[in-house]
DNA sequence: TTGCGTGCAAAGGTTTTGCATGGCA
DNA sequence: TGCCATGCAAAACCTTTGCACGCAA
């Protein structure tokens, strides 16, 4: 398993990235967290090798990669078989806490075809994010 | 006019700024583009001093602040005081032409409040902007 | 053996920050 | 006069790139 694209190699590297982007699935991670996670493993990754591979592996289709804002890096999430396949999982950022959210449901498929018939604007889940206050912030606040 | 936030001044610089953007409102301009328009009439503005005059604005809400890309730098544009304060009104804009087209709907303010009630997120519409491709752009594809 | 992958360091470009100076109120 | 704003340059930051070496097939 671990194929990739033809002309290329399976190094050791290029197989434990995906694995630990698969093993997460429904987390993501920044390229710094990536290996920051290496490093404590004992196992060192150099830093263009990782954005080198994820690039790769968003052009593949495996990975998604999330832009959540400028300041911040780019976010890495393994696209398994389920939800975030279809385009249909979408992001919430709270402003207070910086959290990202996973958010999936019904409602947002209705809303987003909704938005696609009748105003002709086809929503990109990868660079569409959310912004507003979660639950756990709002309670503080009152 | 031009009046700014309490404890604050309104300076040449800043003024011209907000003008600027005022005159050209629906259109948006990097930082760079900026710069460049007021040393093409001969007035000098450090890149600091349009960073941090834009920054205040976004703060503010006179102006909008969108990432197209992470490798573009980020654009500005005037919104004005007409729409979009009370919220209910949001914004999508098109990643292919830049286009800024105005939302507002019944549909958007159900699935706001599903989002409120079932996920406990509430959304901030000054920030959050949808992302996708417009209908003229998906007719230029297709 | 061939050529892609890796690692390191340096470069790239945008945005922020430090600090002395200048200008508004 | 007291602050805030400005300008310049340097720093900070994420990401990409150049180059020599290593490793997969």
């Amino acid at each position: 398993m671990g194929r990739t694209k033809s002309g290329s190699y399976n190094t050791k590297q290029s197989c434990e990235i995906l694995n630990f982007l698969k093993e997460n699935e429904g987390s993501h991670f920044t390229s710094q967290e990536i290996s920051d996670y290496f490093r404590a493993q004992g196992t060192n990754i150099g830093q263009a090798t990782i954005y080198r591979r994820l690039d790769r592996l968003t052009t593949d289709g495996l990975v998604n990669k999330y832009i959540i804002d400028e300041k911040s890096p780019a976010c890495y999430e393994y696209i398994g078989t389920k939800h975030c396949k279809h385009g249909n999982c979408y992001h919430m950022k709270c402003e207070k806490c910086g959290t990202l959210i996973h958010l999936s449901c019904e409602e947002i498929n209705e809303f987003f075809e909704h938005v696609s018939k009748e105003h002709g604007f086809v929503l990109d889940p990868k660079r569409t994010v959310f912004y507003g206050i979660c639950d756990k912030c709002i309670e503080q606040e009152s």
